[in-house]
DNA sequence: TAAACATATGAACAATTATTCATATGTTCA
DNA sequence: TGAACATATGAATAATTGTTCATATGTTTA
């Protein structure tokens, strides 16, 4: 098998081999930009709390805003942001708007995280 | 079955027993934010791309950067936030640092994060 | 020990982002 | 229709963050 001279170093580690199967398997430019941008938006503990409660139930923005002592208008461009990433989803009923979560990636998401940080 | 009147509405809709089920399972501030510091890490595409390669095998620094043709200064900084996550583990060898993934939490975060994103 | 190599790190800069404030949009009801 | 309510949103600000550059630390070998 032949091997690949890395210009970095002067050992010979990277293996044409290992160049192959990482090329293989690495997703896209655009799916690499998706992943981050979904991972992003677990990453703030605000839209964190905010799916605490949907885990509980379906509930209005202002509810919302009671529940985690916010303010209506930064609940609001959170929940922008979560429904853009398709975690929740949005049902109009009367004056208010009910969010809830939009499917179960986001339990097992952050389950995995929890188990990960509880070690 | 008492209910609680919300400040900002003027339905009746934050239930006493949805608020009682919230503060049960909403996990304490400490975590929120630990849960909200680790997907942080996951929110930034060099990042995912070093965790991609470390799925194939364990590598040295100078190889990662050729690998992803960056700098080495670069991935040495994200290395360094991946490890004080501990989702990524390093073995000195002679002059070369290796890094390996720490557990498997991070194969099943971002599988969940792909099957999410392609939907 | 000195030179060469691999990695780590502090400072600086540009880019991104969460919240606030003010206000706009959309809905209900008198 | 107009007033009251619930939600959404643009602009501004402060804080955070990824990369680069220069350099420090740690290791091997001649």
């Amino acid at each position: 098998m032949e091997r690949q001279r890395a210009d970095c170093c002067e050992q010979i580690f990277v293996h044409e081999e290992l160049v192959e199967k990482v090329n293989e398997n690495m997703p896209v430019e655009e799916e690499l930009y998706d992943l981050a941008e979904l991972f992003k938006v677990f990453g703030d503990s605000t839209r964190i709390r905010i799916l605490f409660v949907l885990f509980e139930a379906e509930v209005c923005v202002c509810d919302l805003a009671e529940i985690l002592h916010m303010t209506q208008s930064a609940i609001s461009h959170q929940l922008k942001i979560l429904k853009q990433a398709k975690l929740v989803s949005a049902r109009r009923e009367g004056k208010s708007v009910f969010y809830a979560l939009a499917d179960d990636h986001v339990r097992t998401i952050i389950a995995q995280g929890r188990e990960h940080i509880e070690e």
